[in-house]
RNA sequence: GGAGCAUUAGCUCAGCUGGUAGAGCAACUGACUCUUAAUCAGUGGGUCGUCGGUUCAAAUCCGCCAUGCUCCA
């Protein structure tokens, strides 16, 4: 057998059992269980039932069928208390050997913790007051090997946790309560976007130009058509070829793929709303990002104070919207700080405030090194800050009262990024001159510059209307509403390291096959 | 890319200045008809992440590597 399944001496106990089951025509895999309650549903159904009875001590309500995964096992003799977890939580079951028989009764026996089981029972109220069935049926729905993780602690080691969610979540009630937040999370955005009149779409995940951000792309390989294919690390340029068509509210929530470093706040893959609104711009879309943030959080904090890592973050509306050039100004106490101003006196204050920066940085870059080096991580309740320099935004539209600027905003909560938007640039020939900006800063050795997309310029040669765009972090968001430390409580599957078994042996011949 | 920390039974963890491994839970056997981290008595379970070094002797000291976490770039 291969190494990594070999099982243990509890393992192979365990199989014994299951072995023994089926030689006397029990089957340790079940079948359909019809259920008719969930754990909750028993529970309010009791609770219910019991108010209205006018003999209240020794109620119980007609049997129902419920069914779950044996979490505790406290074995009395003659009688038995099992508590089975389902979806909805958990419920106790009281098994006595009077009420369910002899037979029955020792199969109970070969019940362990982990095991899958149907219930079938009244319910009623233990001595302790605890809602229970009492079990007149159970059966085997599927037999487990292995044992779930200890009941007191669960999993807390966070590689395994990782690693196997399954069995996270299964013995950890928070991490499920996590995820299923992340659902109503989505669900609410969905609803709030669709009230609104936005279509969902789906763009291309695969492109052939890895456009509409600055990272570096997975590469992948199409053996039909013989070519290279990227992962979109953005769908904002497919997103705005469908504004050009004539779509007037767009948006698309899914998978980015940036292959990019992993932290608290990053993994390579990570789920982005993105938001195109034909005739509107950034103002549209500080609006929008406030309208679709609070409507997903009010479900979880009614009055608009999310607490997060013990800390109070006031969402109530409106936000505050502050220039980056104030900002920066405000911390560095300069005010002739502009995007174009001389780069002697921008460096002059990023080494006041001792931030470093790089030889061939131009005033705006260091501008924007000292907003995030300075200033970035002190935005605790939500913040737009925008006007962006226009060399590092390729694919916004000017502002009206300074050629080096861009209506671009970003928005801040917690101290990290959450957002990002600007009033799209639809000038298909600045656009043009734009890419062939980025192309000269990727010759001169930025791997992050955009690539040039003809085709879309092609598509800005037809029309598009002013348009503001927004990208939203839903990972992050998430984060925030379900006060989550890191990118990987709120993501099922997080990227890990491939796991090597036998390590020595394997990693030393992957290594050569690797270079 | 750099630094720090971690890796011991299925799970949660002890293990001091080096003397070849412990507890609780889980499992197994038995007792127990209202328990809830049930209780009581007994049993089995380990390549101490890998490889190497120092030493009479390494879970423990040193080094490489692997994996993970955190911080920094």
């Amino acid at each position: 057998m291969i190494d990594e399944l070999k099982l243990n001496s509890t393992q192979e106990q365990r199989l014994q059992v299951i072995e023994d089951l089926r030689k006397e025509g029990i089957d340790p895999y079940g079948q359909r269980y019809d259920r008719t309650h969930s754990s909750e549903q028993a529970k309010a159904e009791f609770e219910k039932a019991e108010a209205q009875a006018a003999e209240k001590e020794h109620f119980t309500t007609a049997p129902m069928k419920l069914a779950g995964r044996i979490a505790a096992k406290r074995d009395q003799g003659k009688t038995a208390f099992v508590h089975i977890t389902d979806q909805a939580g958990k419920i106790q079951v009281y098994i006595r050997k009077d009420v369910i028989g002899e037979e029955a009764f020792a199969l109970l026996k070969r019940l362990y913790a982990g095991d899958i089981i149907g219930v079938e029972g009244p319910a009623f109220r233990t001595k302790t007051g605890e809602i229970s069935i009492r079990a007149e049926k159970i059966v085997i729905l599927s037999k487990s090997i292995n044992p779930p993780p200890e009941k007191f602690h669960g999993l807390t080691d966070v590689e395994m946790r990782y690693r196997q969610r399954y069995v996270d979540l299964m013995s950890n009630p928070e991490v499920r309560e996590t995820f299923l937040k992340r659902s109503q999370i989505m669900q609410s955005i969905r609803e709030y976007m669709g009230s609104q009149g936005y279509l969902e779409v789906e763009t291309p995940m695969m492109h052939t130009v890895a456009g509409g951000a600055a990272a570096r792309p997975f590469i992948t390989h199409h053996n039909a058509l013989d070519m290279e294919l990227y992962l979109r690390i953005a769908p904002e340029l497919y997103l705005k070829r469908l504004l050009v068509g004539g779509f007037e509210r767009v948006y698309e929530i899914n998978r980015n793929f940036r292959n990019e470093g992993i932290s608290i706040k990053h993994n390579p893959e990570f789920t982005m709303m993105e938001v195109y609104q034909a005739y509107g711009d950034m103002e549209t879309m500080m609006d929008l990002s406030e309208e679709v943030i609070c409507h997903a959080a009010k479900k979880f904090f009614p009055d608009l104070k999310v607490v997060h890592q013990e800390k109070e973050l006031n969402f109530t509306r409106p936000w505050r919207r502050v220039s980056m050039l104030d900002l920066v100004r405000e911390v560095t106490g300069c005010n002739e700080l502009t995007y174009s101003c001389s780069r002697e006196l921008a460096a002059e204050q990023a080494k006041k405030l001792h931030v470093p920066i790089e030889k061939n940085d131009s005033a705006a870059k260091i501008i924007v090194k000292i907003f995030e080096e300075k200033i970035e991580a002190t935005l605790m309740d939500p913040t737009f800050v925008f006007g962006y320099p226009k060399e590092t935004s390729p694919l916004a539209k000017g502002s009206k009262d300074d050629p080096a600027k861009v209506d671009r905003f970003e928005l801040f909560i917690y101290g990290r990024e959450i957002g990002n938007a600007f009033s799209e640039l639809n000038d298909s020939e600045d656009q043009l001159a734009r890419f062939e900006n980025q192309i000269s800063q990727r010759e001169a050795g930025d791997d992050e510059a955009h690539q040039m997309d003809t085709d879309y310029v092609n598509a800005l040669r037809y029309g598009m209307p002013p348009a503001g765009g927004l990208g939203l972090g839903i990972d992050r968001i998430v984060m925030l509403l379900t006060d989550s430390a890191s990118i990987r409580d709120v993501i099922l599957f997080p990227t890990m390291r491939k796991r090597v078994a036998g390590a020595a042996e394997e990693t030393a011949g992957e290594t050569e096959e690797q270079k």
